[in-house]
DNA sequence: TCGGATTCGTGCACGTACCG
DNA sequence: CGGTACGTGCACGAATCCGA
């Protein structure tokens, strides 16, 4: 009784298998076969031994050649067919055979498998014919074996020798274990077998592999280039097909934008999150939008855009042109009621992500906790992804990746210099696939690496060299806008002020200033008041309280290094400008001689910082305030004292804002160091006393810049200080620049500024009409 | 228990922002 | 508007951790 092979009882391919292992040598006849198929029988056929004793494999036609056979036959119809033609037939056929065999995504075991039929067919092992003599549907396996009773086993039916053929549904296939009929079928076989038009393909097979990418054989260093060029770019180039970019923005993006959209996308979904480090002004903001508008579309998300209070305003316009599902939040608006009253949200978008760089921060503890909690995807907007260490990286991306996971790369370089990953692994006792094992590199190139797996960043270069076009008669790049307006790419130029400086001039403010002189007082001052600690008496007249205790204790943890920061401080202050540096000065001032004033009247010290808008308000309250002069710093002794007296009346009243110590606690020797610091910074502010504004070179350089040189154009000054900008506002308006703005923290919205500076491309048009 | 590595916590000046 | 809180600048000793 034949058995039924029809793949859903019996599978062909247990029964072949079950077979083979029995028999020394197999015949094949079908019309099609590929590597899946190989690969099911392949070991089988491994332990043949060769030359007569192997696989005969007879391919009678395969069907995307089909109309190529055809029309070879019909030519051997009309006696066109002869030996030449039909080899290079043989060869042009063979050649498809690399098509059939390597169907379907070449992975690491697809690669050996290929190998594997390469060495058989190398071996004899195998041996292919390609029936032309006219098209062969016929599928017949004839196995061989030692067997005294049925040394011959044949199966018939529908089968190719492919994955479906063998195991897949839907074919039919009897055995035939009656010798008679089976060795019937044998002859059959081995007549077309040995047919004229029966041509070995093994040798052509062979070829055909060696030069696929199954070969063994060695290749130019390029081709490893363009291959691995090939597979890194797999991301890009996939991120750019399989996300589609939500059709509001779509007219909107530019193509650089819509790419990064489409790559962002694609990061943020397989790996939960990416970091857009764009720099300034590349449109993050429109890019995140788009991002956080295509996985609304697809994944039906909602968003939770976190930004710094300033920025709120804007963001709450991109949310409504664009109809995106998402609540936009000030990064101070997050406190301890965060996580526990704020929804879930599956995307958070972090804009100037970089002031979520320190870990210890409580505003940082909580977005992470919200994002873990509610599994959200984070989209990092930072054009400054660190600032200080190759740590605020990681600690970013720390919001939405844990330390301990593994992220698939390492700091490949790090682990080279503490010798080889077994190493690293002993030392550090966690994985070096993790932002932990990055945390411990030093090395540049590592952190590239982590950047390039979770970042996207263009800068204004790569724009310009990549989707920017030249404007000959202008010579000066260009990008086309989707509404057909062209926008040419600024030029930027750095460019240095120069101004006489003559440093034998007695006129110019800043020769004093600058000089040998002031750097070395500078240097030398004692700064007693930032190293307290250093200056607790031995033997107190007076038995210290706890709560005094406690702040010596803290006093003596704060070493000389505060007072390096206050020394660099007014340098800082000094090169911003002269003005703020003296306004520093006579902050110091004051402050010595309150502590100097609590000394002299047995009081207790205020420990903490002092507040200098309280002291301004005394050091302000100077005669001169009508006239243009601006600055006019106080320089007699007196008047600090007088001033001291008043302000520390308003500590006390303010107590709780500072910590309380007994000056009886410290030693005499603080009066006296505290005096000198005094004379020696009166010193120097004794140079400036007379600062004349219009004798400052640097402004007057400014105003030079602003006024002459770039009349016409709009004007951006930056600096880090308060102080300064409030005294160039103030002295370039004295001098008739009317159209100007001083903006600093203590003006209400800034963002009205920045719309007034540039309305256009704020589309704040309408909103002024003047600068 | 030792010692090396790592983390913590602190001082003040300046700036920013929220709450009631 | 006053009160409060946070973050940045940073280096060093103390505390803690970890393995031998």
């Amino acid at each position: 009784m034949p058995k039924i092979y029809d793949n859903i009882e019996n599978y062909l391919k247990s029964g072949l298998i079950t077979t083979l292992e029995s028999s020394y040598r197999a015949d094949f006849c079908v019309g099609y076969f590929n590597l899946r198929g190989w690969k099911l029988l392949d070991e089988q056929i491994e332990r043949f031994s060769g030359e007569e004793q192997c696989c005969r494999l007879l391919v009678g036609m395969q069907r995307p050649e089909e109309e190529l056979l055809r029309t070879a036959l019909a030519r051997t119809d009309e006696g066109l067919m002869d030996n030449p033609r039909a080899l290079a037939l043989k060869k042009e056929i063979a050649l498809s055979f690399r098509q059939q065999l390597t169907f379907g995504l070449p992975t690491a075991e697809d690669e050996y498998s290929l190998q594997k039929l390469k060495q058989q067919l190398k071996q004899g092992k195998i041996k292919v014919k390609l029936f032309l003599g006219y098209p062969l549907h016929a599928k017949l396996y004839l196995l061989y074996r030692e067997d005294k009773l049925a040394p011959l086993i044949a199966y018939v039916g529908s089968s190719n020798l492919t994955m479906a053929g063998l195991s897949g549904q839907g074919e039919l296939n009897v055995d035939v274990l009656e010798q008679d009929a089976a060795q019937k079928l044998s002859d059959w076989f081995d007549n077309r077998w040995n047919d004229m038009w029966s041509l070995d393909i093994s040798r052509e097979l062979v070829e055909i592999l060696d030069e696929s990418w199954a070969s063994e054989k060695l290749f130019l260093p390029y081709y490893i280039y363009l291959k691995m060029a090939y597979h890194l770019s797999q991301e890009a180039r996939s991120g750019i097909s399989d996300y589609i970019i939500p059709r509001e923005l779509r007219e909107e993006l530019l193509p650089f934008q819509a790419n990064a959209v489409s790559i962002a996308a694609r990061h943020l979904d397989k790996r939960g999150g990416v970091l857009i480090g764009d720099v300034v002004g590349l449109g993050k903001t429109l890019t995140a939008t788009a991002i956080a508008k295509l996985f609304e579309e697809t994944f039906f998300t909602e968003t939770l855009i976190i930004c710094p209070k300033n920025l709120t305003e804007m963001w709450g316009d991109y949310v409504h042109r664009y109809q995106l599902r998402a609540r936009v939040m000030s990064i101070s608006l997050i406190n301890k009621d965060f996580v526990g009253k704020t929804r879930r949200y599956r995307v958070v978008i972090i804009d100037e992500s970089h002031n979520l760089r320190n870990r210890q921060g409580k505003r940082y503890a909580l977005v992470r906790e919200y994002i873990e909690k509610n599994e959200s995807r984070v989209i990092l907007l930072t054009a400054t992804p660190y600032n200080k260490s190759y740590l605020d990286i990681s600690n970013q991306l720390r919001l939405f990746i844990a330390e301990d996971k593994d992220i698939g790369i390492g700091p490949e370089r790090f682990i080279e210099s503490v010798g080889g990953s077994t190493e690293f692994m002993a030392r550090y006792q966690y994985s070096p696939h993790t932002l932990l094992a990055f945390e411990k590199s030093d090395f540049s190139e590592d952190w590239q690496e982590l950047l390039k797996t979770y970042m996207v960043r263009r800068t204004r270069t790569f724009i310009k060299n990549n989707y920017a076009l030249w404007d000959e008669s202008r010579k000066q790049y260009y990008i086309p806008f989707g509404d057909g307006t062209i926008n040419y790419f600024p030029e930027r130029i750095p460019k240095k002020v120069q101004y006489s400086f003559d440093e034998n001039d007695p006129g110019d403010l800043y020769v004093k200033l600058y000089s040998e002189r002031v750097v070395d007082t500078i240097n030398s001052l004692h700064l007693a008041r930032y190293g307290l600690g250093n200056y607790l008496g031995p033997n107190p007249r007076k038995k210290p309280s706890k709560e005094e205790e406690r702040i010596m204790a803290n006093l003596s943890r704060a070493g000389k290094r505060l007072m390096g920061f206050c020394r660099t401080n007014l340098f800082k202050r000094l090169e911003s400008s002269g003005a703020s540096f003296l306004i520093s000065l006579a902050r110091h001032v004051l402050r010595n001689y309150l502590f100097l004033y609590a000394l002299e009247k047995d009081l207790p010290f205020p420990i903490g910082q002092q507040e200098s808008a309280d002291m301004d308000e005394f050091l302000e309250e100077d005669d001169n305030a009508g006239e243009n002069y601006g600055v006019a710093i106080i320089t007699e002794k007196d008047k600090y004292r007088q001033l001291a007296e008043e302000h520390y009346h308003r500590c006390q009243r303010e107590k709780s804002k500072y910590g309380w110590i007994s000056s009886q606690l410290f030693l005499p020797e603080l009066v006296r160091l505290l005096e000198e610091d005094v004379d020696a910074i009166l010193s120097i502010i004794n140079l400036a006393r007379h600062w004349d504004p219009r004798e400052d070179r640097h402004l007057n350089a400014l105003e030079k810049l602003i006024a002459k040189t770039h009349r016409k154009e709009k004007i951006l000054v930056f600096t880090q200080f308060a102080d300064t900008a409030r005294y160039l506002a103030e002295q370039l308006r004295s001098r008739g620049i009317k159209d100007l703005a001083c903006v600093t923290g203590a003006v209400d919205n800034p963002t009205e500024y920045a719309y007034r500076f540039s309305p256009l491309s704020n589309r704040a048009k309408d909103m002024y009409d003047e600068i």
